[in-house]
DNA sequence: TTGATTTAGTTCTACATAGAACTATATAGT
DNA sequence: ACTATATAGTTCTATGTAGAACTAAATCAA
């Protein structure tokens, strides 16, 4: 286990047993209108949190969800990525990927090779041992999202997913605006 | 600035431009059912990290987000807390707390003096100084957040909020039942 | 009262991360 | 062609974080 970034955007606003009633009240120091925006992102920060904790806590042999995330990311739109790829995909600096890379490739999950191409690049593939990693996370996590599902209801999800989609694009097209965007 | 904790749950899920189709296909990996889950978490991880860094960025005097979110806490439920507390509200371990506390103290942001009922504990303070910087933090973020919501309109948050709220409390009873709460 | 257990907080180690400095290669300008 | 600039990746430093080992004080049990 490592770090938490997780730290969520505010605060539970409460001190209380939980966060019952986080963020729910006025908040005098807002602009009239924001507590909304100001209460949603602090729910996000929260979730973020917490989702990220039990999905750490099933992961396999002590697999970090960056770790994962990359492993994934290599199989579900193939491998063969540079480095630079991947810290773009992921918006974390090249000095973070050079990191999770040595990781993945310390456990055997990942291979390195020069790019043919480009004497200064390297690409990433995936090794056997690295699809199995990740087919093995997500049968992890499934029973998890299956309680989920089962106790909140999909439609829940499904209500929320273009709406987070839309914000999420925002927030993207704000730090990468169209002219700094790459192939 | 440091860490980003703020990975997001998944992974981006396309190398493309940016996030456009972010976990919008169907993987299947998944028990039919659960992409919306996924995808729903993955969202909330990229929000998550890019709600942070635009925080961060604007923070006044390079505050972090957990700096801003304990002054914040403080401001708002009171001050006078203990660490354990603090370290409750917000999910971190006493370790981190005692980080967190530890940089506001020499930012002279927060007082801390042992608590005079319990020769174990301390109790934590605002500082004027502490005050004027939460309050400076909320000013820097405002047009941020105006922006946000002119562009995609108050209502989408509003929509979120209560759904969102529900996942949180969720996965908070997941990680807090009610036999391990506290006052 | 005395001894065992619990609790508040700190410290230490290992990790993720950003950002800046650096190296090596590639590309552009002339 | 040669030089200047841009790019891919690594390394270094400072941060946030978890978790375990540790200290000191409070509580519980006998």
């Amino acid at each position: 286990m490592a770090r938490e970034n997780p730290h969520h955007l505010i605060s539970r606003t409460t001190g209380a047993p939980c966060h019952t009633e986080a963020m729910g009240e006025k908040d005098g120091a807002l602009p009239a209108g924001q507590n909304h925006l100001f209460a949603v992102f602090n729910e996000i920060g929260i979730i973020e949190q917490l989702a990220r904790h039990r999905f750490e806590a099933v992961l396999p042999d002590g697999l970090l969800l960056p770790h994962f995330s990359v492993l994934n990311h290599l199989v579900r739109l193939g491998d063969d990525k540079s480095l630079k790829s991947l810290a773009f995909a992921f918006q974390v600096s090249k000095g973070t990927m050079t990191n999770t890379v040595q990781r993945l490739l310390a456990r055997g999950l990942v291979e390195v090779r020069p790019d043919p191409k480009d004497g200064r690049g390297k690409r990433v593939f995936l090794t056997e041992s690295g699809r199995r990693m990740r087919d093995d996370a997500i049968a992890a996590i499934t029973p998890e999202l299956s309680t989920f599902a089962a106790e909140l209801g999909e439609d829940l999800f499904a209500e929320l997913l273009p709406r987070l989609a839309k914000i999420r694009a925002k927030l993207d097209y704000m730090r990468n605006p169209p002219s700094k965007r790459e192939a």
